[in-house]
DNA sequence: CTGAAAGCGCTTACAG
DNA sequence: CTGAAAGCGCTTACAG
């Protein structure tokens, strides 16, 4: 053991460097360099007594000086506007998870829709040569309020509108409004309407859709969904629009809703009816938002867009394209799952 | 304008370097730094040019290189293991908007429970060499799984438990509390129960605690508080306890809850009965849990803990102590606010 | 098998 | 007033 080996990295000292590493090991910067990376080639002692050495110092090397020789900072940045909603939750949990197992960090940018935020924050990832940028939002058929379409950086969007001939990532919500209402076709449901969001959101017409067609496609009566806002307040609404005036056999054996907040809007309401969930009437939600599916009563079906799934996946898109791979621009979807509960 | 000047900054090119700048401005790389530093002397005219030439160039300093001399970074690490929850969206966030105009940029980090991604983590900031960490959870009253009191950087801990000896920011939930309380005072309401979490959180105790004081201050009749989950349910349940047997005047006028999820669970069972709120009973919730809060019927009173602003706090107190000002360890407390609706 | 040299992109004393 | 030199901590051809 070398008089100069240190016991454990204590506070405030600066940390170890490379050169210190070498000058205990009676080596070379160059060949203390070689040792650690696996490159070049000595004898197996030597190699194994650098390591020891550099493992007994702490030794860490410095990912700065790293980064500027390689021309890659193992750094990427995550742009969301959605940092007070429910949806970005997941998707950065998944692009930070996919990506911290290979050695990259993530970049929380913060940009709501304020241009000048987008701005600072995308100079800022520039500035410290970030490797890629995820983009995300809080709705598909919006921009962020930055423009990223000539950076010389790849960039994936995910949840998020994305720029012509780009990379972007979305879940595939006519499948998630597929599952729903094959679900109440299974169960014996025939009389399938949809209470849904508001008209300027292009989910709101994907999804209408796919429940068009499904019906469509099983020979069953179609009718025009019900428009209105993401709330519960809405489910209650949508509930007397429904079930108010006319006789028991011309109501719905089965609501799907287009997110989970109206779904239980509808369930509340129709318990105030009387109306039975799900036996006289089979509620399904969208986003699987567990905290509120859980506490309806019952428990409310509902269509997961996998979000963290899309996280990881947009995480592992960019570090390839980061790595040079050639990736097909254009949308890519991602298959939603049905969380069957109590309620459809 | 120089031959050498390019239009915008292309993709897959190269960042413009120091080294461009100043063959294109005539001058030596360090009289180029120095213009752009506004350190050493020159003409007026120098500087302006060499300005000039850079700004057309599009050139941006390479961070990376910065740092390695400054021995600073302009990042810092935020470690949270909350990821799917609510709480540490608005901290995080007031973190990032705190730092972003200082130039300094978050790395997040997702610890979950687990030590092995909490170490990763930790080993990842270090190796880039953030200037410091903020440490978040999901609540105060336990700690993250890594350990953060022998880094050789500062650490600050926000709405999680902090190492002794170091700076910590939690909100001020006895001062929450009473905010409640003596809201149902003013009001006149005199028989104040409160409804709450599980023994083995913090906050349960110091919140009750903070109710009895306030009924004892003003010489009204205390109970026990009733402890259970924190769920919608559990209001249900509290409802059937406190609005079950009694006869009307044995009735509470007011009930306090421990979160948004309590107090909806609450109103809703209230509602049920026939009982009306806030005619014949107050509620008040904790958290301020927007898009529940309002989707309640009546509208939801709760007490906000202010985490944008902790978070805030959080990334300025990071900040100084980065910048070498001592800061005196131990907890500091940040107030709460009542935001009023129409339930209480 | 090992080391001296050059260099990543910048900054900061120090000369002139 | 401006530039040459040294250096931050590392890596990678290139000699020997």
């Amino acid at each position: 053991m070398s008089a100069d080996a240190e016991p454990a990295p204590v506070s405030a000292k600066p940390p170890v460097t490379l050169r210190e590493v070498a000058a205990a090991a009676g080596v070379s910067v160059a060949t203390a360099s070689k040792a650690l990376n696996g490159q070049g080639r000595m004898t197996a002692e030597t190699r194994e007594r650098i390591r020891e050495t550099a493992r007994l110092l702490g030794f860490r090397p410095n990912s700065l000086a790293q980064s500027l020789l390689r021309k890659r900072s193992f750094t990427v940045g995550l742009l969301t506007n959605d940092t007070y909603g429910r949806f970005s939750l997941p998707l950065m949990a998944g692009v930070s998870d996919a990506l911290v197992d290979k050695g990259v960090s993530v970049f929380l940018c913060n940009v709501e829709d304020d241009p000048r935020l987008g701005q600072l924050h995308v100079e800022a990832m520039l500035d410290k040569r970030v490797d890629g940028i995820v983009a995300t939002g809080k709705r598909i058929d919006r921009h962020l309020p930055v423009d990223l379409s000539n950076l010389r950086i790849p960039v994936v969007y995910a949840f998020t509108q994305p720029d012509p001939g780009a990379v972007g990532l979305v879940s595939d919500d006519a499948g998630g409004a597929r599952l729903a209402v094959e679900q109440f076709l299974r169960l014996g449901r025939r009389r399938i309407a949809h209470v849904t969001g508001p008209e300027s959101f292009a989910v709101v017409h994907t999804r209408a859709e796919a429940w068009r067609d499904v019906l469509k496609e099983n020979g069953l009566p179609t009718a025009e969904p019900l428009l209105g806002a993401w709330s519960e307040a809405w489910g209650h609404d949508a509930v007397e629009k429904l079930f108010g005036k006319a006789g028991r056999e011309g109501w719905p054996d089965a609501v799907f809703c287009g997110n989970d907040q109206i779904a239980r809007g509808v369930i509340d309401a129709l318990r105030e009816r009387g109306i039975r969930v799900p036996e006289d009437v089979g509620v399904i939600g969208f986003d699987n938002w567990e905290i509120v599916a859980e506490a309806t009563r019952p428990p409310l079906t509902s269509v997961d867009m996998n979000l963290a799934s899309l996280g990881r996946e947009a995480g592992l898109a960019l570090l390839s394209l980061v790595e040079g791979q050639p990736a097909a621009p254009g949308i890519r979807k991602l298959p939603c799952r049905l969380v069957v509960r109590q309620s459809g």
